[in-house]
DNA sequence: GACGATACGGAACGAGGTTCCGCTTAGCAA
DNA sequence: TTGCTAAGCGGAACCTCGTTCCGTATCGTC
């Protein structure tokens, strides 16, 4: 509930070093292996044992967490810049969904984790956690304009453009850009 | 290649009772646990031993085919009659389309295995083969008819549609009919 | 009833996730 | 500097699951 920075007793230097191989080490193993990737080819990237990933990283959604934590505060922040900036909240909301799918698109295996019950509750929370408020936001803004149908929620669509890019990356005859664009366009009114 | 009823060379009692008992083994386990299965769980209930189950269904992909050919083909068969029956080609596709929906939304994790990659492309092929050609018909006809965007392929669709399907029936909150709705409105010309 | 081909069962192996506990070492205090 | 203690580490061990393989049992026929 508090803070974390100065709430938490201190570690050690070794464990907060092992914390950031471990970091780094998952990031690598991800870009070449996708989210499944073995724990033990993390733990052996980092020079570490497995005891210690399961030590930092109880759930493998932790890790994953930990990873991409950055690029997804960006883009929950991106939601309200891209308001700001846009000709319309519509235009907005295109323009964040498309980075929305950058980002999963480029996370092989990303998407397929996302959606729950396979272990993965804790990434699933924690990406509707940060996003869906923020494509919230953008839909309702779209809603008032009067340019987007109010019958569909944040959520919803976020877990069809998270569907629709499970596998992007594994098949060039299939856009998921495109039949993103589909949806979205289905959505205006 | 020539039929297999007659030019198989007849299989012993005891073989073909099994592959039976296997088949509705694995349809019940299917709906208990979902396509994932175990394989040994699928043996104990049809009362074989794992070895039985490859002998006869050497991939899961096999045994899947296996235990929804009827229905699969029920469905490439629908394409063909309700084009007939329906009022116009867009019509006919999304009647279509909802009857893939209805099939896929009640065989739990049945749309996940359907994308390529995991060792169930025999899976995948099965359903292109059969399904792809129905579906581009149905689109063809809606192009013809001016009433639908001739740039995206029945491929393209379908694994969107598909896409859109998982994990329809773990979360309540989660409506694939709707999202495929947006969907297939987003094809009208 | 006997024989050969067919089919069966399940032990065994490998891969991967997860736990557990004896050992190491950082951090601190005397 | 040295010694102490708790935080932290490593990896063996265990579990589950897919898959293979071969000795054994059974079917169908002569």
């Amino acid at each position: 509930m508090a803070d974390a920075t100065e709430g938490a007793p201190r570690r050690r230097a070794d464990a907060r070093r092992n914390e950031e191989a471990l970091l780094d080490a998952a990031a690598a193993a991800f870009v070449a292996s996708g989210v499944d990737a073995p724990v033990r080819d993390i733990a052996a990237r980092a020079g570490v044992g497995v005891g210690t990933v399961y030590r930092h990283f109880p759930t493998r959604a932790d890790l994953i967490v930990g990873v991409y934590r950055h690029q997804v505060e960006a883009l929950a922040e991106a939601a309200r810049t891209s308001l700001a900036e846009a000709a319309s909240p519509y235009e907005a909301l295109v323009r964040w969904i498309d980075g929305f799918v950058d980002f999963l698109a480029t996370k092989h295996g990303l998407a397929g984790a996302l959606r729950e019950g396979d272990g993965f509750e804790g990434l699933h929370a924690y990406f509707v956690d940060r996003l869906v408020p923020a494509c919230s936001a953008l839909l309702d803004a779209g809603v008032a304009a009067g340019e987007i149908r109010p019958d569909v929620g944040a959520l919803e669509l976020m877990r069809g453009v998270g569907n629709l890019c499970i596998g992007a990356e594994d098949d060039p005859r299939y856009d998921a850009r495109r039949l993103v664009g589909l949806l979205v366009a289905g959505l205006r009114t």
